[in-house]
DNA sequence: ATGTAAACATGCGTTATAGTAGTTTTTAAT
DNA sequence: ATTAAAAACTACTATAACGCATGTTTACAT
């Protein structure tokens, strides 16, 4: 059932949308913020641009690796297969964020699944060109260097997170990560996800969440109708795991 | 009671150990992969190398990152103080391998402490002399690229170990991990560890650890007497866990 | 050799979390 | 508007993991 990606276009067209770098408007992008950088020209032209419909997985388990996705609007849902089929949430992905770098270099297949949860544009450099401009151009590769070590750090900070805190903690802290990451919208957070999801962030199950949910709307400390959570007061949120003097910025 | 490390020499000296990079033995440290690669003779010459003795913290969480260390020789212990001050291991390491990397760049301050297992010796670099090479060598940045993405892969592996994993197979999974990494002497695993320290690793507690260590000994699995624990059969600890067709190779 | 603290071990009650099953609500398609 | 399917919810049961108490062994300093 899967569908292949639509390849939009391999340069930015005259008459179609623009999805050139020169154009781009997402700042935390690597790539973007390296164009000034005597990044080679070539380069950013040589990338492909891709569609996902909602729903649609462009990253698969276990397949070859053979370059990287950056995130040119919409959002993504990153994952791994565990025990029993059980899948664990690794993020949630926005605009200008990369997918798909945990497989590269030494490891020969993905070890994560990527999934469109909107509709989402891609864009797409393959292994080679990358590693070729990763070799010229250093201040490109040093940026890499500190995006990877940051990921490293929440990384470590959520095997923490999981491994200490109770379910309770770890919903909320979920609730203040989609929060933090993807805001409000009329009152609601701004990504709809359903309950199993929360579950496979938060190292859990379905149930647990809800019951989970239940309690805390009975304490008033989020509304919740249907996938529509609303958070109340941000800081009480906060204050039930800052006890622990600690705080998950992921 | 923190003994400050000494400093044994900024560069090797006639008569005293060599410790300088051309003679090292570890292949598998990034600097040593690199010397041939146009390595800027003069960083390698300003490391510092530095003394600890045994329960030695040279590491403390939460100061400000100055530099990373390579180990020499010795094996350490990398954790992070956790809620209500539970210890969490993130990893042994030995000869060869980088600590502190997860500070590197954006953080200012030391995520992780990091205390001397045994008698170790360390090479520093500054922070600004690394960033100074990695900037002048895209090959070594590309190294380092690569290495992080490796060390994010097992992060997240452990995330899925501990989210989904019984107790019983993550204690499991610690044992083949150290078996692995640090092997065997004599028939005992060649790195003696409390099990305070097998728990705070696989993300449980000393009494739960001591539990299934009892366990495994009825089964046959594992023979212990004190701190010296040994595997009979590798493989059929493996069994317990391949079950699930998962295998965290950290 | 002796004493003392740390580490190891075990039983038992308690709690948090997970699983099951059945019901209701929401969502989306026709 | 109607209907089917998916998601959300609730109550009950089962159990894995934890904390505590208490005893034993081991390691190590004097």
């Amino acid at each position: 059932m899967t569908l292949q990606p639509n390849i939009v276009s391999k340069k930015s067209r005259k008459g179609a949308t623009d999805f050139s770098c020169a154009s781009c408007k997402n700042t935390n992008c690597l790539i973007q913020k390296n164009l000034h950088n005597a990044l080679n020209a070539t380069f950013v032209e040589q990338k492909k641009t891709l569609k996902c419909k909602k729903g649609q997985q462009f990253i698969i388990e276990g397949a070859p690796v053979n370059g990287l996705f950056f995130i040119l609007q919409g959002t993504v849902k990153v994952f791994r297969t565990g025990i029993n089929g059980r899948e664990q949430i690794v993020r949630f992905a926005k605009e200008g964020e990369i997918i798909g770098h945990r497989g590269f270099g030494t490891e020969e297949y993905y070890s994560i699944g990527a999934i469109a949860l909107q509709e989402v544009v891609l864009c797409y450099f393959s292994k080679d060109d990358l590693q070729e401009t990763l070799l010229e151009n250093p201040h490109f590769a040093y940026d890499m260097i500190l995006f990877y070590a940051n990921e490293l750090n929440k990384s470590e900070s959520k095997v923490k997170s999981i491994s200490q805190m109770t379910v309770r903690e770890r919903v909320i802290d979920t609730l203040l990560y989609i929060h933090r990451k993807f805001g409000n919208l009329r009152g609601f957070l701004n990504l709809p996800l359903s309950r199993k999801e929360y579950a496979d962030y938060a190292g859990t199950t379905e149930e647990q969440v809800i019951r989970t949910f239940s309690t805390l709307k009975k304490e008033g400390l989020i509304s919740a109708e249907g996938k529509k959570i609303g958070i109340a007061n941000v800081q009480d949120l906060k204050n039930e795991i800052s006890e622990h003097n600690y705080f998950l910025d992921t």
